[in-house]
RNA sequence: GCGCCCGUAGCUCAGCUGGAUAGAGCAACGGACUUCUAAUCCGUAGGCCACAGGUUCGAAUCCUGUCGGGCGCACCA
């Protein structure tokens, strides 16, 4: 998927990609429009048909153009019309219709060709590869090392391992980093909640802390703490023991809950890192650029001014006892982000971090510009999960202990791919209820099956024919174009052939939930085929081939669309 | 009260940088397995795109307001 495409060897078979295609119809419409016309033309837009009734693609641009050029847009479209109409042999037909559209429908001629490269090359090498020799840091879960994840961690854990995939897939080289907000006062409640657990075995009252963790999981590590430690441990004089090694047991839950989705990051970046070094120059920072005031009661207490930056409110960034507030740490994490100079930095974050990263990407632009940063720093905010089963909505509770852990949601629904793909059918801000009963069911309730099947039935086919590679050698473009003649062929390889640029916009708006749709079009459009054509005709080596190419471009097609959502191709099902 | 997000078919959701008849899956109804996996296909039905104004040649899409839901408004993260 990461490879570029290769140019030159595509013009001496004649074919160009979708990109290129688009990119020059738009450039010889618009050059044939300033020459008619004599005058500044913005750049006309080839866009994919809403309805292939129409065509393949289609242009609207003489509408808008009517007023500037005070001709009709009928006039203008057909101007543009005539420019393309018999220079471009992928375009099969040009018409003018209704207002002043535009309809372009591409040749068989390119379509085979298309068909067939994809076939045999793979479609990855189709996808422009805007993120070519550019690097981009996704942060994403960042979750508390507090305890294990829950459905809201699952969540964002997947989407943001899509984002990262898109991004692979248009060429970017990503690194997924985790931010393990290993020192505050939440690393605290934890220290002193598995002490008190350790005492309560030891038979000493102690108390939960006020805001503490009542997770059954505690007990167990104060248990083998117990083991490993010994008796002799005090609470608060043994403090960063007991912080160290709820630290670390809640960091391998973490790597295990989202090793069951199959995720694993680049970096865990630990704030205590940050501390104090890092964050002590970035108060300095703060403090040239006079974005920070002393309290006036208590000057070991530092505000933000962040109302004069047009945010709400100040903010405390040091607490009277000199630990800092989360915003304080998270800026200085920023700046090493940005000094990291990676091309794209995407942050991922539940919709409760709506003000926190407000705030901070406002005080990243005093410090560093705003062009840079609203350039260079993209965040995503997801909505919440509702859980819901049988129509009844799940009850959670993160203070009580009573949550549903990531682990949980897996084991219900008994599929990471499952998991995944619903969560990724919905774009990250919209709210979301997920259904657990029609989840887990193994039926066509469930829609990844649907795009499964269709890949694991071309598995199927290929497993009936002894030798793929020689019958594909069979059938060159003419050949498939000859051959491919009904309306579901036809639509098929029209759908292949939209797909590379489908993928890109997905990408450069970080959105990977267009992919479940897109593949779910595909799915549809194959099978579809699948029940009115046979494939393996042993009588007829030349339409055998022809449809198994075909076939084999669908294939590659899911393949690659499947490992943008991390969600497993079987051959069989 | 203030900020952000959402309100589209019975249900879950696409479509939202304005464009030609509003889409899909599930559920409902009627059909299709001696042929490469029927976890499939074909067909039918289902909608004042929350509501009210505005902008324009054209609005589900942009603006304003109202109503309804979620999240936030910590010296938690």
């Amino acid at each position: 998927m990461k490879t570029n495409p290769d140019w030159k060897q595509m013009r001496s078979l004649h074919l160009i990609s979708p990109l290129q295609i688009r990119t020059e119809l738009a450039a010889a419409m618009t050059a044939a429009l300033a020459s008619k016309f004599q005058v500044e033309i913005p750049s006309v837009e080839v866009l994919p048909s809403r309805n292939l009734s129409f065509g393949d693609l289609a242009c609207n641009s003489a509408m808008p153009l009517a007023g500037k050029l005070k001709r009709s847009p009928r006039d203008i479209a057909t101007v543009m019309a005539d420019s393309i109409s018999n220079s471009f042999p992928q375009v099969d037909k040009v018409s003018v219709d209704g207002p002043g559209f535009l309809n372009i429908t591409l040749s068989g001629e390119y379509l085979a060709e298309f068909t067939a490269a994809v076939a045999e090359r793979g479609l990855g090498r189709f996808i422009p590869s805007e993120g070519k020799g550019k690097t981009a840091l996704v942060e994403f879960v960042s979750s508390n090392p507090t305890g294990p994840l829950t459905v809201g961690h699952c969540r964002q854990a997947v989407l943001g391992d899509a984002v990262s995939r898109l991004l692979e897939a248009v060429g970017w080289n990503v690194e997924r980093e985790y931010y393990f907000n290993d020192a505050g006062k939440q690393m605290e409640r934890l220290a002193e909640s598995l002490a008190s657990r350790y005492m309560n075995i030891l038979g000493v009252a102690m108390e939960i802390p006020e805001g503490g963790y009542q997770g059954e999981y505690i007990k167990d590590w104060a248990e083998d703490f117990l083991k490993e430690k010994g008796d002799s441990f005090k609470w608060p004089e043994q403090k960063d023991d007991f912080r160290e090694y709820a630290a670390s047991r809640a960091f391998v839950l973490i790597s295990e809950d989202l090793k069951l989705l199959g995720i694993t990051f680049d970096r865990y970046f630990a704030e205590s890192e940050l501390i104090p070094d890092a964050v002590e120059n970035t108060l300095k920072l703060l403090d040239t650029k006079e974005l920070i005031y002393k309290d006036s009661e208590d000057p070991r207490k530092i505000w933000l001014k962040l109302s004069e930056m047009g945010r709400p409110d100040d903010r405390v960034v040091v607490r009277d006892d000199g630990t800092y507030t989360y915003r304080m740490p998270d800026i200085s994490y920023h700046l090493n982000k940005f000094k990291r100079d990676y091309d794209l930095i995407v942050d991922i974050f539940g919709s409760d971090h709506i003000d926190t990263c407000k705030d901070v990407e406002t005080v990243l632009g005093n410090l560093l510009g705003e062009e840079i940063v609203s350039t260079r720093l993209r965040t995503i905010l997801h909505q919440f999960v509702t859980l819901v089963r049988g129509g009844e909505k799940v009850k959670m509770s993160t203070r009580a202990g009573n949550f549903v852990t990531l682990r949980d949601l897996v084991d219900e629904v008994g599929s990471a791919d499952v998991v995944r793909y619903i969560f990724l059918t919905r774009r990250a801000e919209a709210h979301m209820d997920f259904d657990l009963e029609a989840a887990g069911a193994d039926n066509d309730e469930n829609p990844v099956f649907y795009v499964q099947y269709a890949f694991a039935r071309i598995s199927g086919i290929l497993r009936k024919v002894s030798d793929v590679e020689s019958l594909l050698h069979l059938c060159n473009a003419e050949r498939l174009e000859s051959i491919l003649t009904g309306d579901r062929e036809r639509n098929l390889m029209r759908l292949l052939e939209t797909v590379p640029l489908k993928v890109s916009a997905a990408a450069t708006s970080l959105e990977p939930h267009r992919i479940p749709d897109l593949l779910a079009e595909v799915a549809r459009a194959f099978h579809g085929f699948y029940q009115h054509h046979r494939v393996v005709d042993p009588d007829n080596n030349e339409i055998t081939a022809a449809r198994l190419t075909l076939c084999m471009a669908v294939r590659s097609t899911l393949n690659d669309l499947l490992t943008i959502l991390g969600v497993r191709a079987p051959e069989k099902m």
